[in-house]
DNA sequence: ATAGGCACTGACAACGCTGTCTGTCATCGG
DNA sequence: CCGATGACAGACAGCGTTGTCAGTGCCTAT
C-alpha cells in the first residue's frame, strides 16, 4: 500500500522519474497494451491479470499521462477555457463557479484566466487555451476584435461569448438585458418623483457600460424628464473620481436628486463616498451584491444572476459540443429591479 | 491575412482538421524541423525562410499542439493546479486571483476546481491535475488524508497546502494565525466589558474552525471569564440554524452579550438574523469582507488578506520549482483586528 | 587549391499512450 | 477428433512535437 510507505521530508528526494505504462507492464509481467486496458476499464482482461496490474500501478504510483493520451486519441482533452475580466470580482467568481459546476457534471476541467479588461491579454489567454486544445471556449470579451478566433472556430472549437458580444465574428452570445435594466431604473426613480437623475457608468468603450448608458437615456426620454449631458459621467472610475463627481452633481444649480450606478464597483464607490453624509441622493445600482439588503438604507438594484449567466453560456457550449450546429444564438437574460429603499427616497 | 477571411455562420462548417507542423512545412516548402525552429524562435533560420513559414502558419491558422510538445519535452507543462473549497466564496476568489497573478508572471496557466469541502472531490481534483502533469499543486485541504499525494511528491511535483494543513504528509503549508485571531477577538470584547461571549464556528472537523475554537477558549481563559460550553455552537451552519442559535443565546438566564463569528459566511448569517432586531449583541467576525465598514454598526473583524495567502503559497511553490529543496516550511500569516464599531458595543 | 568554419536545413527517433490487427490457447458442438 | 468460437494477450504503428546528428553549400584563411 502506498499509504504506508515512509513519509518524511519528501522535498529531499528529487526527481524520481515518473512511472510509465511500460514500467507497470514490466513489473506486472504483461504487455503495455494490457496495462492500457486495465487503466481504461476496457473489457477482456482476466481478473487475476488485472489485479497484478493494479498492484503494480499502486506500487509504482503510476498515473497516466493525459498529454500522451490526448495526443494519441486526438479528440477531447476534457478541458474548457474560461477568459474573464477578473476572478476577484464577485460577479465573475459567481460565473466561474457556475461554469465549473456544469463542466464537472460533463467531466471537464476548467482552465481560467483574467484579462483585466486588456484585449491583448484576452487574446493571449484565449489562444493559449487553444494551444492546449480546450474542448470549448467561454469568453468575456475585453476587446472588440475577435477575428483571431476564426481559425479556431473553423477547426471546430466552439466559442461562447458572455456578458458582452464579440466584436467582429458571429458566434453564440449570452448577455443580460442592460438596456431594459437601466430603463427600469430610471423609470423607477422617476415614478418616485425624481427629475434630476444622474448616471455614473464605466468606460464607454465597454459594451455593457455603453448599453446601460443607452438605457438610461431612453429611460429619461420615456419618463419625460429629458436627457441632460451634464448628469452623465462615464469612467473609468475609482473611489476618488466618484466622490468628486458626486460633489459636482450635488452642487449644481439644479442638483441631481438620484443616481444610477453602472455596475457593482461604482455602486460601492458611491456608497463609500456617501457614507456619513446627510444629504443622500436616491440610488439604484446595476448588479446585485451581497449585503445590499443590510445597508441603511438598503440598496435598490438591478439584479441579474451571475450563475444564471455562467450556466446559460456553458449549457450553450455543451450543446455545441454535442453536435448542435444551428446558427449562432444570442441569448438575453432578463434583469429585475429589486426595490430595497435607496431608490424609493422621495425627491 | 486570416483577419480578412470570410466570417459567417462558422458553426456551419464542421471539423476542418487542424493544421499540423507537417501541413505548414509542406505549404512553406521546408522541413517540419524548420517550422519547429520558427515557432520556437530558435536561431539559425534564414529570415526569408522564416517569413515563408510564418505566412504558411498564418494562412493555415496553425497553432502548435501543446499536448504533443509537453509529451516530447517531458519537462514543464506550464500549468499550476489549484484545489480550493469554493471559487464562489469571495475569500477564495481573492486567493485565486493572487495565484493567477503570480502564475502569469512566471508564464503559467492555472487550472482550478472547487472541492466543496468533500475530501473525495479534493482527491479527485488533485489527482486529475497530476494526470495533466501540472508543474505544481496548491491545495486547500478538505480532508485529513493526503498520503495519496506521496507518489506525486516523490515524482517531483511540489505541493503547497494553504489555509489548512495537510493531514498525514509533511509539506509546505501557509496558514493564517487562527488562534491568535480569536484570542484577540475575545480579548477585545472582554476589554469592552463583555463576560458572556459566544462563539459560532464552522464544523469542528475543519481545521480552521477547530483552531479558532481553541483560540476562543484560550481567549476566554486569559480574560478570566471562563469557558462555557453552552456559549459555543459549531456548524455546519445555515441561515436558519444561526438564527435559532442566536435566539437561544439571547434567551438564556445569563444571555450572551457578544458573539464571535468563525468565518465570513457565519458573520453574514448573523447579520441577517439580527437585521431589524433592537437587542443586538456585540459582534466580531473572522474574515474581513467588503462593505463591512458601511453597515450600521460597522462590523469589527479579524482581517487577513486572501491575496497575501495566495501570494505566499504561490511564491513558495515557485521557490520549489526553482530548485529550493530545503525542509518543508510552515508559514503563518498574521491577522489583525479591525475595530469598526460592532465589537465596541458596551455590555 | 584545400581545409576549416559558418549559416542554414533536414532525416530520424522518441516522448507515452491507444486503435487495429493478429496470435494463442481452452472449450464446445457435431 | 476436428473445426469453430470466444476469451484473453501482445506487436506494431502513429498521434504532433522536439532533440540529436548529419548533411550541404559558401566563404575565408592558409
Amino acid at each position: 500500500m502506498t499509504t504506508l510507505s515512509p513519509i518524511g521530508p519528501v522535498a529531499g528526494q528529487r526527481k524520481v522519474r515518473r512511472a510509465t505504462m511500460n514500467d507497470v507492464a514490466r513489473l506486472a509481467g504483461v504487455s503495455i497494451k494490457t496495462v492500457s486496458r486495465v487503466v481504461n476499464d476496457e473489457p477482456g482482461v482476466h481478473p487475476s491479470t488485472a489485479e497484478r496490474v493494479l498492484a503494480a500501478i499502486d506500487q509504482l504510483g503510476f498515473r497516466r499521462n493525459l498529454s500522451a493520451r490526448n495526443l494519441r486519441r486526438g479528440s477531447s482533452t476534457g478541458t474548457i477555457g474560461l477568459v474573464l475580466e477578473d476572478v476577484g470580482n464577485p460577479f465573475y467568481s459567481g460565473v466561474t463557479r457556475a461554469v465549473e459546476e456544469i463542466a464537472r457534471l460533463r467531466g471537464r476541467q476548467v482552465i481560467s484566466g483574467s484579462s483585466d479588461e486588456d484585449p491583448g491579454r484576452e487574446r493571449e489567454l484565449a489562444l493559449e487555451f487553444c494551444s492546449r486544445r480546450v474542448d470549448g471556449l467561454l469568453i468575456v470579451p475585453a476587446g472588440l476584435q475577435h477575428s483571431y478566433l476564426v481559425p479556431e472556430m473553423r477547426a471546430g472549437t466552439p466559442v461562447v461569448f458572455l456578458d458582452r458580444p464579440a466584436g467582429d465574428v458571429v458566434a453564440d452570445t449570452v448577455l443580460v438585458d442592460n438596456i431594459g435594466g437601466t430603463v427600469e431604473a430610471v423609470t423607477h426613480l422617476a415614478a418616485h418623483g425624481h427629475r434630476r437623475i444622474a448616471f455614473l457608468g464605466d468606460a464607454p468603450d465597454i459594451f455593457t457600460a455603453n448599453e446601460r448608458l443607452r438605457g438610461y437615456r431612453e429611460g429619461c426620454v420615456r419618463a419625460g424628464i429629458g436627457y441632460h449631458e451634464e448628469l452623465v459621467a462615464m469612467g473609468p472610475h475609482d473611489e476618488s473620481s466618484v466622490a468628486t463627481t458626486l460633489q459636482r452633481l450635488q452642487s449644481m444649480r439644479e442638483p441631481a436628486t438620484a443616481v444610477v450606478a453602472g455596475n457593482n464597483r461604482i455602486t460601492v464607490h458611491i456608497l463609500r463616498a456617501l457614507a456619513g453624509s446627510a444629504e443622500r441622493p436616491a440610488l439604484v445600482g446595476f448588479d446585485d451584491f451581497e449585503l445590499a439588503d443590510l445597508l441603511s438604507p438598503p440598496v435598490t438594484v438591478i439584479a441579474h444572476d451571475a450563475s444564471a449567466l455562467g450556466k446559460a453560456a456553458t449549457d450553450l457550449l455543451f450543446a455545441r459540443l454535442d453536435g448542435d450546429n444551428s446558427p449562432p444564438r444570442r441569448v438575453v437574460l432578463p434583469v429585475r429591479l429589486v426595490p430595497r429603499g435607496s431608490g424609493e427616497v422621495h425627491a
